[in-house]
DNA sequence: CGCGTGATTGAGGGTCCTCAATGCCGGTGG
DNA sequence: CCACCGGCATTGAGGACCCTCAATCACGCG
């Protein structure tokens, strides 16, 4: 239970000021289809970089909101709670992509975002965003494309949730976990997962030991190959034929 | 499966030219927020209005994207479709609501919207809302506090789908409808459903059969009161405890 | 090295799905 | 006007899938 100690203050500000414009993310992040003068312009809003421990939560649902956080490194999940204590991971979060969003509505943080590895965020003021956004529109342009995505991705995990069985779901995942690595240059088949089987399991509307089992048998039926948070992806064709696409 | 039918001709450009300004819709919609000459000028983008008759599609997902709709009066369905078959419905819209915000991201719709009685829409062009927000700061914010709004009902629905039972899911779905419907001055405790036992189904997650069965279910337990389309919902108080919240 | 967390696997039970029959309502045509 | 028909809804019986509970195992960290 350690890591879900509460630890805002070793959210600390990091080292040097970070810019877009020699950010390796530059074509995943919020300066995509912008120019080299946009992208300099954009950076000037970009406050802080701050590190994040594993373990550590970025923020938490209820918190005043000022900033969305683009991920710079690292891996993050998305959580919300109810009342009655039942919780749902509703996101995972890799380089490049945006936390906060559901904030916007209410100017409260939707969600705890907790980092599952030692990670970097930039901090993104929001009001400054929509400020600089007017005067550079392909910005505005990129950053409702972001949001859009967010909508049409949350959708397909309606369509998982609704109508896949369990080993769908999983392969689903994996599949979904392969193709955002492999277009941050990482490797499509072969990864490590950084969450744990409940955590992938509140995602995916399933038990710890249903996501287990179902691991075992998509092994089993050598599609896949698991040993603890190890994944191979073996017959990447025969995965999409399974969840039907 | 006569109301199954594509009739994109019917959807008529009707008669007069809508105004935001004398709109019934000016607290729900697009104009939240803004002064009056703000929303004069909000006005002058919304091009068209247009009738949608039951059964008739808005657009279809993959169709080329080139405005949001708001919904004048009736009621919409949203699904997504599967190569194999499957659907599955992702939203429910009433008045005021708005249509197509998954279909920024790629320019394409990402759904079929297909109206659930005889509807009516004003066509927002996207690239002139952009641009108009540019010119109107807080018409901006209230459209990204209503993109925010979908991505955490979105979740919403995740926490649904993933982690509640039947009648629970059902109790949901119905006093998320009832609280829609008070903010538009209907009465929260009876109304009229749009939609088929096997759309709710689809939305919840559920085959229709369950959905019939937790209806009277509830009924039995004297929360509601169900007599085809019509719903009376008789214990808000027990309904809502029913779902922990 | 031992402990704690996380993962795997099994047995049994519950919830929801499947299949099927019946009922209801509105629309259509004889 | 009534009979019929099609779509929608209800209800029942049986089975599939996943959950619950529990034991065991593996791994990493102090």
């Amino acid at each position: 239970m350690l890591n879900k100690l509460v630890a805002e203050h070793s959210v600390v500000a990091a080292q040097q000021k970070p810019s877009c414009t020699t950010c390796s993310l530059r074509d995943v992040c919020l300066p995509v289809g912008l120019d080299d003068a946009e992208v300099q312009h954009l950076s000037t809003l970009i406050k802080h970089k701050f590190r994040v421990r594993r373990g550590e939560y970025l923020f938490h649902a209820g918190a005043d909101f000022k900033s969305l956080y683009a991920v710079k490194n690292g891996f993050f999940k998305a959580s919300i709670l109810k009342t009655d204590g039942r919780t749902q991971v509703t996101g995972f979060y890799m380089t490049g992509e945006l936390l906060g969003l559901g904030a916007i509505s209410l100017e409260k943080y939707s969600c705890d975002t907790m980092a599952l590895e030692d990670s970097e965020v930039c901090e993104v003021p929001f009001a400054k965003l929509e400020e600089i956004g007017r005067a550079i529109p392909p910005l505005m342009n990129q950053f409702h494309k972001i949001m859009s995505r967010e909508i049409v991705h949350d959708h397909d995990v309606m369509m998982l949730l609704g109508s896949m069985k369990a080993e769908e779901r999983l392969a689903t995942f994996l599949l979904n976990l392969s193709t955002r690595l492999s277009r941050r240059g990482y490797s499509s088949t072969e990864f490590n997962l950084k969450m744990t089987r409940h955590e992938i399991g509140s995602y995916l509307g399933l038990k710890l030991e249903t996501v287990s089992r179902s691991f075992s048998k998509l092994q089993e039926e050598g599609l896949i190959s698991i040993s603890n948070k190890r994944v191979k992806l073996e017959k990447i064709a025969e995965l999409y034929r399974k969840i039907g696409d």
